[in-house]
DNA sequence: CGTCTGATTGTCT
DNA sequence: GACAATCAGACGG
C-alpha cells in the first residue's frame, strides 16, 4: 500500500554525478516483471564514480569502450555491469557525459517473497541447510539488489529510467509511505567499497547512505561518529 | 562483531 | 592471461 507514489522524469534527475547519488536517496526502485509481479525497494546507499580524473571510474581518463557506453548516454540511463564472473552491478548515469551513480542497497518493502525466492535460487548450498533471509538484508549489496529485482545486462543495461513507454523498471518519489519519514533521514558520506586500484581516490566521501538503516551494506563507524558529533554541535 | 578465502567468467591488454 | 564497483561461508573473539 503506497500513496501519492510519483514516477520520476528526466528533470528531476538532471544533476551532477555526486548530487544525483545523494539526491536518490530516499527514492524508490520500481521493477515490474514479466507476469506483472511489482518489486519495490528504497534506495538507502549509493555511490559516485566520475569521468576524467576517477581512476576507480570505468570511465577513467575518459575510456570509452562498448561495455562503459551506457555511463557516457543521457541522464536517467541504466548502467549494468557484470563483475567477478557472476555478479551484476547497476548504475544511473548522471548529467556529465561518463559519470553514474551505483546503487549499492535497498531497503525492500514490496514484493518480498518474490526477491527470496531469487535470492534463493542463486544459493547453491542444499536447501536444508538454507537459512530463510532476513527481509531487510535481501537488498543490502550492490549484486544481491540486483538479484533480488533480476536485474541483468541482458534484460536492463541501456534502459532509460524516464522514459514513459518503459514499464520494466523506473524511479518514484515516495515521501508519503507510511514507514518512512525522510526528515529523519541523516546522510553517512564515506569512502567507496571494493576499491583496490586508484590509490589517492580511495579515501575520496564518494559513498553515501542512510544513517541507521539495517539495509545499508557496510557501515563506516568513523563517518558515523563525525555526523554524531555535528548533532552536538548544533 | 570482524577478517579471510574460494568461486567464476566477461572484458580489456 | 590478469583482473574485477562481490558474495557466502568459515573461523576467531
Amino acid at each position: 500500500m503506497t500513496f501519492n507514489a510519483r514516477r520520476l522524469n528526466k528533470e528531476d534527475l538532471d544533476l551532477p554525478c555526486q548530487e544525483l547519488a545523494i539526491y536518490l536517496l530516499g527514492k524508490v526502485l520500481v521493477r515490474k516483471l514479466e507476469d506483472d509481479t511489482i518489486l519495490k525497494g528504497r534506495i538507502v546507499e549509493t555511490e559516485s564514480y566520475l569521468g576524467g580524473e576517477d581512476k576507480a571510474s570505468h570511465s577513467f581518463n575518459g575510456r570509452r569502450t562498448s561495455s562503459n557506453e551506457p555511463m557516457y548516454m543521457p541522464v536517467g540511463t541504466c548502467y549494468v555491469y557484470f563483475t567477478y564472473g557472476m555478479y551484476h552491478c547497476f548504475n544511473i548515469s548522471s548529467r556529465e557525459s561518463g559519470a553514474a551513480v551505483l546503487l549499492r542497497a535497498l531497503e525492500p518493502f514490496q514484493g518480498v517473497e518474490i526477491m527470496e525466492k531469487f535470492r534463493s535460487n542463486r544459493n547453491k548450498s542444499k536447501q536444508a541447510v538454507r537459512k530463510k533471509i532476513k527481509t531487510s538484508k535481501l537488498c543490502d549489496g550492490p549484486s544481491k539488489l540486483c538479484i533480488s529485482f533480476d536485474i541483468t545486462k541482458e534484460n536492463s543495461n541501456k534502459i532509460d529510467l524516464t522514459d514513459p513507454e518503459n514499464d520494466s523498471l523506473w524511479l518514484e518519489d515516495d515521501p508519503d509511505h507510511p514507514d518512512w519519514d525522510r526528515k529523519e533521514m541523516k546522510i553517512v558520506k564515506s569512502a567507496r567499497i571494493g576499491i583496490n586500484r586508484a590509490e589517492e581516490w580511495n579515501s575520496k566521501p564518494l559513498r553515501f547512505y542512510v544513517l541507521n538503516n539495517e539495509s545499508v551494506s557496510k557501515r563506516d563507524k568513523m563517518a558515523e561518529m563525525m555526523i554524531e558529533n555535528d548533532e552536538n554541535v548544533e
